[in-house]
RNA sequence: GGCGCAGUAGCCAAGUGGUAAGGCGUGGGUCUGCAACACCCUGAUUCACCGGUUCAAAUCCGGUCUGCGCCUCCA
């Protein structure tokens, strides 16, 4: 299997610390609202990489954080007058409601950074003993960058360049900061805040240090895989190499993976341009496995653009795999014959090879566009193939495949199940009487009056099916 | 200014040296009382452009054009 590495910037061979078993760290949301759209990306690729190492048969312990201690957080909590435990507590259970509904499982541990400030405290400690940090006059304490020799090497930037690029920048003149490119580990109160005490002040602890202390605490010093955004990588997760490694001496995760961003009509999501939507008002439009989908159909690498009809289109393709699904279902519970027959046997392997297929993109880098794409071929082998001749052993076969390779993408195969009420089940019923009698009048006006009601009728060769419009 | 990514059919999108996957849409057909649904079939002599390397290039090299990201909180 073959992961892009943001480290060397190349596919490496992925090897695991321990055999079997695999440690993956992905920085989670900070809970100030509702996620968004973009905040779901990598939820999805990661949750689909961890499904599909588990295929694999690896043992993978997944820890993915909230941070719920930060600015916008506090904003928002003095804006209502309430807590901010109550701010960001409201806004977990919302982020795991829509979790669900992407089908995004839920990690082996949700750290919160507010639970963990004491091994945050720890980290900081050592990095200053060892000299990695200091304490300015403010009571604020910083990462004393040039003390760490491979700062720069997940962005591929040298500190030079960083520190003249900062240097024109920097006029605002907070700092008691020994050179601009130091970070915050640990910075003081102001009234009113959330805070902790510590040797050096009553504070909080930096943004990049929270990520280092929960990723040592539940998976050790050091890992396989550490996920995130691809705008994390300068300067969040290059200030928690330098954390990590700085106090541990060792090598903190092997495979850096970054997903590239959604954009909204070729452009990046934000407040001010208006085009920013968070999982909860797409839902109201789609069903979140569409949204799931749609995410799946391009490389997580590549930057993916989202629209309303790209949704739809996703939707229409979600669609088909469902409809083939149910067809094989349909015919499985039917099927007179049992066991393969001959001319079966052949096809039996064209759906093996499309799995190798599935298989084969997938261990490339985790290659999902065409891992869907052979999805779509078994679908197609199932419809082209299958009828009431069929042997049961051959359509369930295919059913399993189809199921089991949704699965690995955490795409649901189950519809939901909705009931109709006793009045429109009775309207069906009527129909189906007055079509019987060749009453296609009376049967058609039923059918225009539930479709006033919302409801969309459709006469399939194995009867009435219905849906919502 | 520094670092980096991308340009493949109407749209989305794989493929990265051996002669263009897949999906959506369109068109045709089957089914149907009709409609709708569903299914089957259908599409690039060509991969932004110009040169070069090679028996062979969408894939490698050089250049041009266009779009985008990061360098500041950000998934």
């Amino acid at each position: 299997m073959k992961i892009f590495n943001t480290l060397s910037g190349r596919k490496e061979e992925f090897v695991p610390l321990e055999p079997g078993k695999v440690k993956m760290y992905v920085c989670g949301p900070t809970v100030y609202n509702f996620i968004h759209i973009g905040n779901a990306r990598p939820m999805i690729v990661f949750d689909t990489v961890r499904r599909y190492l588990e295929y694999k048969g690896y043992d993978v312990n997944f820890v993915s954080n909230f941070t719920d201690v930060d600015d916008k957080i506090i904003k928002k909590a003095i804006e209502e007058g309430v807590d901010s435990a109550v701010i960001s507590e409201r806004y977990i259970e919302e982020c795991k409601k829509d979790m669900a509904a992407m089908n995004v499982r839920p990690a082996t541990v949700h750290p919160k950074a507010t639970q963990e400030i004491g091994g945050m405290l720890e980290l900081i400690e050592t990095l200053v003993e060892k000299g990695h940090g200091y304490k300015a006059e403010d009571g604020t304490v910083y990462f004393r960058t040039s003390s760490f020799q491979e700062y720069g090497k997940l962005s591929h930037k040298n500190l030079d360049d960083l520190q003249s690029g900062f240097r024109e920048l920097k006029v605002t003149g907070e700092d008691g900061k020994e050179d601009p490119t130091d970070f915050v580990l640990w910075k003081p109160k102001k009234e009113g805040e959330p805070y902790w005490e510590s040797p050096w002040c009553k504070g909080r602890p930096g943004w990049h240090i929270e990520c280092s202390a929960m990723s040592r605490k539940y998976l050790g010093e050091q890992i396989d895989i550490h996920g995130g955004g691809e705008d994390l990588i300068f300067p969040h997760h290059e200030n928690e190499i330098a954390q990590s490694e700085a106090a541990s001496g060792k090598e903190f995760a092997k495979y850096w993976m970054h997903n590239g961003f959604l954009n909204i009509d070729n452009k990046k999501m934000s407040k001010s341009l208006g085009n920013f939507f968070t999982v909860r008002e797409i839902s109201e439009k789609f069903d979140l496995q569409v949204l799931r989908f749609f995410m799946l159909s391009a490389h997580y690498r590549s930057p993916l653009n989202f629209s309303e009809e790209l949704m739809e289109a996703s939707k229409n393709g979600l669609e088909r795999i469902y409809n083939g699904l149910d067809k094989l279902r349909q015919l499985e519970s039917k099927a007179a014959e049992e066991g393969l027959l001959d001319r079966e046997k052949a096809q039996c392997q064209e759906a093996r090879q499309l799995v190798a297929k599935f298989e084969a993109a997938m261990e490339d880098d985790f290659n999902t566009a065409d891992g869907v794409s052979a999805v779509f071929e078994l679908v197609k082998l199932g419809n082209s193939t299958t009828d009431g001749e069929s042997s049961r052993e051959y359509v369930a076969f295919l059913r399993t495949t189809v199921e089991t390779l949704c699965g690995v993408l955490g795409i649901r195969t189950e519809r939901k199940a909705e009931v109709l009420d006793q009045e429109v089940e009775a309207m069906i019923a009527a129909r189906g009487q007055a079509r019987k009698e060749k009453n296609f009048a009376l049967a058609d006006e039923i059918r225009q009056k539930l479709l006033d009601m919302g409801i969309v009728l459709e006469d399939t060769r194995e009867g009435v099916k219905w849906k919502r419009a």
